[in-house]
DNA sequence: TGAACTATCTTTCATAATGAGTCATAACTA
DNA sequence: TAGTTATGACTCATTATGAAAGATAGTTCA
């Protein structure tokens, strides 16, 4: 094997599991543990990774959780998402919550003059280059995984703002409202439903009947909502009876 | 065979799998070691293969990732990233201001349980999934390229915030203090350095000397720079003398 | 806490692999 | 045919490698 196709191979298994044993390359890469050794040093030389004791761990951006969020939008969730940005009309102040949903919501949100406010970090990174939009970040604690910002300091930065409209996610939607997982992000939400004109729900047809750990709010709170046509009729009945319209979009 | 023809199943049999070990070319092409070195040689002058130790990598995409990273950050800037990292102490709450050098920082705080304060999107996004991080952003207005928060709201937002350190990048230093080029950058700064107990600079040797717009605070403010070993014996005094303490990185 | 133990690191050395250069010869061209 | 270019075998310098020994840093247990 040549030296740059061992130490890509290194830098491969070190960038997936962002840590590696020595051992583990050694046996893995089939190289004596010298030359492990060596190529360790290298790598940490050129900054690709950080030398630690029996081992290294990866530095640098890891892509593997942005594809996987990427990868992961349905076709339900893309169209939902693209109906959801054409609902945004230019010169709106529009509040994004955190969420796979919203994060494609944001992607879509092309050429329009807008004052984006948000407490996801994924949606941060997309819009900062857009010199359309001018984007203002709900800083807070940043939840893993997720990249979502919440707990009282994002609750409280919100009560200063003010917005024509939240595009909102959910884990959950019933009669008796939304749900969520996050007892935190329950939190923040409540707070951006306070501030927000309007509230358009952004929940493809699986979330209807689904309950989760937290209580978010009534469907009172809810304006409308953007979904796919695999809703029921029942439901659609009773977002009819809570005053919320409905956005159907067929996939 | 004919010059070009060998060459051609060169390329291509490298291009198959991005790398390829001159051996393997030796028995599959059936030429001499020496012609086929001679071939790779001129391939890599032309530009179409990376002539490597052993043998030699496509220049396409599957090759050029591992290339292209491993130039990212000057030399300085890493190793003054790194020792600044060592600095750091488990246990620490570290705020850290947007630069990228500063992003370099953050790369190595690897394996340390710490609590992380930024306004810059990209730190945030590169720290959102170490386990170990409990991280807080400050949030605010996004200037746009860099990805920094700030104006009044991320004022506002550390004024209740305290951190055991602060990293920060300048635009230049001199006798006066530091400078930056950011008018509303300097306000956000300006309130860290309050709110920490210890302001540690980031600053590569070519920053000394130099001004820029906004004066963001005097040399009293700072207890310790990081810098690498191009800057002068006069600069060093002139720290001395301020009450600085200078760790230099030699390069 | 401190001694014994273990894992990991650093250094060193001999060996193997690779590369650069030289030269004679074969193949091709005018 | 004479001159040019390409080729393959060879030598020597350089670099990479793996193994071993001693040093250092963590860990365990009394």
């Amino acid at each position: 094997m040549i030296v740059d196709e061992r130490r890509s191979r290194i830098l491969h298994i070190t960038e997936e599991s962002g840590f590696v044993a020595l051992h583990r390359l050694v046996a893995e890469v089939g190289a004596s543990e010298s030359t492990i050794r060596r190529d360790l040093e290298y790598l940490d030389s050129v900054g690709l990774i950080q030398r630690t004791r029996g081992g290294a761990s990866f530095l640098g951006d890891s892509q593997s959780d942005f594809d996987a969020r990427r990868s992961k939008a349905s076709v339900e969730k893309q169209q939902i998402a693209r109906r959801t940005a054409e609902l945004i009309v230019a010169g709106e102040t529009v509040l994004l919550d955190g969420g796979t949903t919203t994060l494609e919501v944001a992607r879509h949100l092309t050429g329009k003059s807008l004052q984006v406010l948000t407490n996801s970090l994924p949606i941060a990174s997309l819009l900062m280059n857009r010199a359309e939009i001018e984007l203002i970040f709900i800083g807070g604690y940043v939840y893993p995984k997720t990249g979502v910002a919440l707990g009282e300091q994002s609750v409280e930065a919100l009560r200063k703002m003010h917005a024509t409209r939240l595009v909102m996610s959910t884990g959950g939607v019933t009669a008796d409202g939304l749900f969520n997982s996050n007892a935190l992000l329950v939190e923040t939400e409540r707070q951006m439903i306070r501030v927000a004109d309007r509230v358009t729900l952004v929940a493809d047809s699986s979330k209807f009947g689904q309950r989760a750990l937290s209580h978010l709010c009534s469907l009172d709170d809810v304006d409308e909502i953007v979904t796919d046509n695999g809703m029921s009729g029942e439901w659609k009945k009773v977002m009819d009876d809570a005053g919320i319209r409905t956005e159907v979009v067929t996939v």
